[in-house]
DNA sequence: GATGAATGAGTCTTCATTCAT
DNA sequence: GATGAATGAAGACTCATTCAT
């Protein structure tokens, strides 16, 4: 146990330099250093540089999938859309607590080694699919639009990754309106919905085509 | 004009190896080897690694910049949204086009050096900020609801981002009908419009809170 | 201690080898090589070979200046020809002692960079003038001829550094014989003292001018 | 002869150059940036940069050991000391007029490779044994004073050596002034006469030991 | 377990020299 | 002859990892 509270320690200073510089520029040196630790010491917890950083990323990936919940319909289940809020709101006070960890994964997370690019990319993947699956769920029930659900679902992913990334780098927001404004952002866009409206009552069929204003 | 032909046609070979390691697992021998040409040729061009990169990486931004147009209005300028289709269809043109380079940009450019991080979290926080006065002007004209129009931002460029990247590594796709999907998102969410207007008569007010389901 | 003892070992080799071929043409692979140590444990007591060549170069100069002591005369103090024979000594007994280091000094100081070979001529040009000052002083006290202090002192300077030059790459001599051989000369030339006395006496005057034979 | 004249004139940039930077710091770009002649037309005239400066070296040595002239007695041949006067003085013009290239062989000319150290070396033993045989020769004529020649001889030498060293930097000096001095030190000494007879009258003996001040 | 000295493979960069035009 | 692009051997330096104490 002795074992395992050392192994955090490191764990978490090393954290904290791969968040300010990345992978590649952190070496061992900077974590031992910052770890109060002997250069051999540091091999007698980790293999090695990458399996440490590994680990950091386990977490993230990890922490984050059991945030992200699939939709469930059906009786006893809630509102899809809460739901859905919920998962965003887990991945906003995941990130909010734990910014070191999630830069890493936001905003350096690239170019290692191919395992763990691909990790990475799967992990990102993963959740396209979820989100995919969502919509397609809700086009069924009649919930969501019509559309290329494969693209929209990397819009999405690409919103709130983008958004939680300059929020693990900024200093602290109010969660519950994030929250919200990204669910919003979501689900009826930016556009005024009188405009929609109108649009839709002038002969604009629910997938996609000509609303609003003409296209060229 | 030859020694820019030779630049070009290193630059060429190099742009390939960077988008398909990364700058980090990228070395010299990489790029010489792929161009055939001998070490010494190499520093006859470029003072080194981290230059070549730059000069990849100006590319990509400036092209981008230059496609990306600040949406204008009166007379004589064409409707708002149509100049947003646009600026998304000429980046999505470009990302197609260059693949290679977009693919370095959006996949894998982070934790190179301190500058040029700094240069490409500037580029799209630019992008951001067009982003954002497009809402706010929107927003001013009744066209777009009011939102946190700074988070919003960061959610369509996020979207932007991500379906691209995935666009810049992938088949090549139908270009409109992508354009078109990522504008109606962003314009209108995800939602059917008949549970939004649904929505609207129920005491929704347009700011957001509360709409279609109950919070929790 | 352990350290200091290694490092210490690394430049007796390194001196070895800088005295025998000179800075430029020793490389790392060299000093290394003879130190029997791997190439990055040489970069563990030196930051590059430079850093090594200056330390050796700094041991040399310091060595010597503390060697070489300003004549002082007054009450107390011993006869300044005394002290004279005691600073020459001193250097030979060291240029003996540390051949190699010396042998760097004196036969391969020169074209390291600009900053190294500053300080070797920073340190030429103040055993000068410690030289120079010694003359005036045995002007004013009647004990040198008058002469162009500066130029002779630039002479002594070179005499010692010549003759011990070749000493520090010759089979050890005899001391005291040659540290009297280098004192004589400086103070008596080479002529036989009977001639100048003969000279003197035929109307020369102290100053240098037209003496014992005729100038063209 | 064009042929010739394109070369000198390439010889006399590079003099420049080697004298201002040393053999190792400066390059080929150096001397042909210099000359304003392309890479390939430098190896059309000298076959390497070491065959260029040997050019140099050869020239400067040559120069110094044609006015270096052995000490002749005999009918017919002029006063010893004038014939050393002459050597002297012919040195001095020399390295006046021709700084550059003196300034390379007296303050640069160390660590090139093996042949050329060498070549320098023997120049100078050279003239040491010059030296030497002039003052064996000024022994047996009874005009110097018995000493251990050998030493002496390297004595002389360095002392001029540095002087004109020094000089070949230096804003441009009175020749015939400077001459006499180094004349007078290396035959008089720095002792002023009136010392050097008082020692000789009180038991001195010619050779050397225990002159003018008790030694310890 | 802990330490930190030692290792050496991996890279980058320079620069004298060659050679096709 | 003249050019300057191309070459590649030589050398410097870094840093993750090992291992004797």
């Amino acid at each position: 146990m002795e074992r395992q509270a050392r192994r955090a320690q490191v764990l978490r200073h090393a954290k904290r330099i791969f968040a300010r510089k990345g992978y590649h520029r952190t070496n061992v040196a900077d974590i031992i250093g910052r770890a109060r630790i002997a250069r051999g010491t540091f091999y007698l917890y980790f293999q090695n540089k990458r399996e440490l950083f590994e680990e950091l990323l386990e977490e993230v990936l990890s922490e984050l999938t059991a945030r992200i919940l699939r939709i469930r319909v059906g009786p006893g289940e809630s509102d899809p859309v809460a739901q859905l809020r919920d998962n965003i709101r887990r991945v906003v006070e995941y990130v909010l607590d734990e910014r070191e960890l999630t830069d890493i994964l936001l905003n350096h997370s690239v170019g290692f080694d191919r395992e763990l690019d691909q990790r990475i990319r799967e992990f990102y993947e993963r959740i396209a699919a979820l989100i995919q699956r969502s919509l397609d769920l809700g086009i069924e029930m009649n919930l969501v639009r019509k559309t290329d659900t494969r693209a929209i679902a990397y819009c999405i992913l690409g919103a709130i990754k983008e958004v939680v990334g300059v929020l693990s780098r900024s200093p602290k927001a109010e969660t519950a309106a994030l929250v919200e404004e990204i669910l919003d952002f979501g689900l009826r866009g930016v556009a005024r919905p009188e405009l929609l409206e109108a649009a839709a009552r002038h002969g604009g069929h629910e997938d996609g085509g000509g609303f609003l204003f003409a296209r060229n």
